[in-house]
DNA sequence: CTCCGCCTACCAA
DNA sequence: TTGGTAGGCGGAG
């Protein structure tokens, strides 16, 4: 059984994101969404300390990204029921800081499995927490944008903020 | 097993 | 440059 994610939002100048917390960490952050409402207060109220804490952290680390700048402190990421290949992927993601870009070739071969390019894209597509996960800073080769799950436009926008050109 | 994908390298226009 | 193609590998069903 899987317990729901408590559902917290994020405000940013970019839109208002929100965050899912299991009981073991940060297990997911969503885009902004038109039309979608806001997580409940009822909700937030409810939600423990420790989440309070963790949140803090998120909405910390989220603006800095946004703006260009390291995440810094992250909450613990819960990635349970994930698969071995895409964990390694998403850590080899997290040592990319703001500015920087590989190609799914590239975290490939960081990762021992060379051969394994597009199952990297895959990883990268499901990769639960973007932004903070930077999945963006993955490019094809030859510098081209690639794609990108939560939209190209997104991609395009955090690279710019980091002051990556194409 | 089959199908698909945030890929790549290569070849032909 | 663009466009098609085949190889390769992990994940989902």
């Amino acid at each position: 059984m899987n317990t729901p994610l408590i559902k917290l939002p994020v405000k940013t100048d970019a839109g208002e994101f929100t965050a899912g917390y299991s009981a073991t960490g940060l297990a997911g952050l969503d885009f902004p969404k038109a039309g979608r409402a806001s997580p409940r207060a009822a909700q937030k109220a409810a939600s423990p300390a420790k989440i309070r804490g963790w949140h803090r952290l998120t909405a910390a680390a989220l603006k800095n990204v946004l703006a260009g700048r390291a995440a810094n402190k992250l909450p613990p990421l819960d990635w349970a029921g994930r698969t071995e290949f895409q964990k390694s992927v998403w850590r080899q993601l997290l040592k990319i800081s703001p500015g920087q870009t590989k190609s799914y070739g590239e975290i490939a071969k960081a990762i021992g499995k060379p051969k394994a390019v597009r199952a990297v894209g895959g990883a990268c597509g499901a990769n639960p927490i973007p932004v903070l996960v930077p999945c963006h800073r993955i490019l094809a080769a030859n510098k081209r944008l690639g794609g990108f799950s939560g939209g190209l436009d997104w991609k395009r926008k955090l690279l710019a903020g980091e002051g990556v050109s194409l």
